[in-house]
DNA sequence: CGAGGTCGTTGATCTCAATCAATTTGCCAC
DNA sequence: GTGGCAAATTGATTGAGATCAACGACCTCG
């Protein structure tokens, strides 16, 4: 699927990289855009040919995976909305990059989109300053995977996920803040085997860990992938994750 | 230690992101940038204070590691001679670094740096190619601290280090390619605690994983921290990992 | 409706690495 | 040399999570 598309109406639009650019900027970028649908478990990106295009995640949440010569695997990141797809100045991606839901893509063909970066410092920065969090966020999972507990990782799955709804549902950590409480209700966005790659755990582990948690009183789950979480707080310190500190990024 | 500098006898002055500057730019850069000198396992960053400088490694290794609040460690990456030290445009490292051996840094100050940067787009354009490649390693290091065996961390450890230590010395790769023989010698930069810091192991599992590819014939240890490395192939191998594939960066 | 599918849960057992506990080695100061 | 200390090795035991296996809950499709 493929179609032209407005940034004006764009509902990221002031969340991804094209939140700096002026309207001028806008008109060019919006000039080599498209949009692109992909269906839940369908290949965006592979590690071997070199991308065609890169996209900002409109809707959807995609899966970022490498995989082993004998068929392990690991989810090295999980992108949301507003996020960005694809390797740039590279001709290769080194991992794969699937749909875990439907997807939709704002997408640039490769070329076209690496001139107008370069182009663009504005651009350029942005895109700089996004990838030295998804630095920091991929180093934090490395603490995850290197020294947290299955039951920790859950709840920090949990947690991750929690944390990236309220970013896209604009923000509502205001009246919630450090009590936590609230019986919020999320979706996971994976199944089993796919939390299972991204925190380097069996299916049958993280299956074990979520009756844990719901024993515990922790959790609840409901109809489908749904989860009820009681107080985000005590998630957090399950999770073994220090209070969240303001990385005051200018 | 501190000390005034001129870029022109830069031991890494092609490697480190100075390589695309003009001569102008060297000019500036090198009017702003001073040395320091770091004694093994001094603190060269910290996760709490905003950083006063950023710096590029001249020599020596810098580990960059996260604590959990009840002591738990794990290192997120190592830094060798070129690798860039700091988070520009934001008021905070989201860890710590430290020397593992003495290190000598080519410092700026933050503001003067950043202002640099925002003027220079060469030399942003290259930190984020830099940033782009340090995400790759730490998505690759996920991979290992989430699938791989003991046995495979270090032998992976191994090979990073014998990789990283070519890539210093002048790239040799050449006469050695795929055969991979030739009886390598190297010194590893760590100790068994930071090794398994690193690995997301325990000391002993480190130490007896050593024994093991010892008494497999497939490495020898000799004075101090020196490991001889009989086949480069056999030990990528062991490691789990796929022949190395060129990235074709631009 | 039932067959076949994926997905998730639960149970029994096993295994690899963690933990606990001694030593041993190497190094520096004296 | 000897004492003292950190780093490293080695052994015995435990335990968390993997593996193997069975089963239940939902799908869709005929």
């Amino acid at each position: 699927m493929l179609s032209a598309i407005s940034c004006d109406t764009c509902a990221i639009r002031h969340r991804a990289l094209c939140g700096v650019l002026s309207a001028e900027e806008i008109q060019k970028i919006n000039a080599i855009a498209f949009r692109r649908t992909f269906a839940p478990n369908e290949m965006i990106l592979n590690d071997r040919e070199t991308p065609e295009f890169f996209g900002n995640i409109i809707s959807g949440v995609v899966k970022l995976s490498k995989m082993m010569a004998d068929g392990r695997q690991q989810i090295v990141g999980l992108q949301f909305a507003s996020d960005f797809i694809g390797r740039p100045f590279a001709t290769r991606n080194p991992f794969f990059a699937e749909a875990a839901s439907e997807v939709v893509l704002c997408c640039f063909r490769k070329k076209q989109f690496e001139d107008l970066v370069r182009e663009m410092p504005d651009l350029e920065h942005r895109m700089f300053q996004h990838t030295l969090d998804e630095l920091d966020a991929a180093r934090a999972w490395m603490v995850l995977l290197g020294r947290k507990s299955a039951e920790e990782r859950i709840a920090s799955f949990i947690n991750l996920v929690v944390e990236r709804a309220q970013a896209s549902s604009g923000c509502r950590s205001d009246f919630m803040a450090d009590s936590g409480a609230a019986n919020l209700r999320i979706e996971l966005p994976l199944t089993r085997a796919e939390i299972a790659d991204y925190l380097g755990l069996t299916i049958e582990t993280v299956s074990r860990q979520f009756t844990r948690l719901k024993s515990r009183g922790i959790i609840d789950t409901a109809k489908g992938r749904q989860i009820l979480v009681h107080d985000v707080g005590v998630l957090r310190d399950v999770a073994g994750e220090e209070d969240p500190v303001n990385l005051g990024i200018d």
